[in-house]
DNA sequence: TTAGGGTTACAA
DNA sequence: TTGTAACCCTAA
């Protein structure tokens, strides 16, 4: 690679965004072609755009660079339902609902009982989905989750769930160079390391449920002090009122204080 | 033509 | 030394 590298600008990725936005992720040709990007994108190849839109997409995510971790490339059977390359890539969009770590659940309750999905169920969900033979890894059921779902993690929660998952022993390139096939396979071979993500990931579930749990109720009790505060403040109000008619020489009866008909 | 894995340049 | 981004290669 004689060439030096040609670092994207702002109005390059600014332009591939919003070539992604008119025609969707993979088609690459044709956001490089479109007249309303060719001009900006005219130096860039169609595989350029998809490289830059990959790298674009991770880093939305949360993983960082794709070389941290890699999500298994299963040979999946024609059958099993699998993601569209459009939505597969596309980061995030700025409407999705963010589920964020359960330490921060409670910030509704509205949110919390209707809007945001239980992480078990997510799972749950996710695998269902996937239909892996041998199950799915954390980072696939995570890119489940997070894309196909429109259910996004935090960043930090992500980082935080995907951390012990890493085995660093497949953090660097392997100098024996094992073939494309036999690191697919490797992966679930030993069938250790999917069973430790599942495990972990079932323990990751089973906390932050009991973190949501313990939210709820912080939340409930907050609702409660909440609705005490608003009968006091109503309470003063009536005080105030009667100090002021009473003050005026206006007579009350008790009966007409007690249906505030006065 | 595209997706995905590999390689390499570069910056911290 | 390591992580990231850009570029390259190949299978489908």
């Amino acid at each position: 690679m004689g060439a030096p590298k040609q670092k994207w600008t702002s109005e390059e990725e600014e332009a591939l965004r919003r070539g992604v936005l008119k025609h969707g992720a993979g088609k690459w040709r044709t956001i490089q072609k479109d007249p309303e990007f060719s001009p900006v994108l005219s130096s860039r190849s169609n595989i350029d755009l998809k490289d830059k839109w990959r790298n674009l997409s991770f880093s939305a995510s949360g993983l960082g660079s794709r070389d941290k971790i890699r999500v298994p490339r299963m040979k999946v059977p024609s059958s099993s339902p699998s993601p569209s390359p459009q939505l597969l890539l596309l980061p995030a969009p700025d409407n999705v609902v963010e589920a964020s770590a359960p330490e921060d659940i409670a910030k509704s309750p509205e949110d919390d009982k209707t809007h945001i999905p239980k992480y078990s169920a997510m799972i749950l969900e996710a695998l269902a989905e996937l239909k892996e033979p041998n199950g799915s890894d954390v980072t696939t059921i995570y890119n489940f989750i997070e894309i196909e779902k429109s259910y996004k993690l935090t960043d930090a929660y992500a980082k935080k769930m995907l951390a012990p998952m890493k085995d660093p022993s497949q953090k660097k390139k392997d100098p024996a160079k094992p073939s494309k096939a036999s690191k697919n396979l490797g992966l679930f071979a030993a069938a250790s390391p999917a069973l430790d993500a599942a495990q972990a990931a079932a323990m990751k579930v089973a906390d932050a449920e009991a973190k949501a749990h313990l939210a709820n109720e912080h939340m409930m009790e907050a609702e409660r002090i909440f609705k005490m505060a608003e009968e006091t403040e109503s309470l003063l109000t009536l005080a105030s009122e009667l100090y002021d008619r009473c003050s005026r020489g206006e007579v009350l009866t008790v009966l007409q204080v007690a249906h505030r008909e006065f």
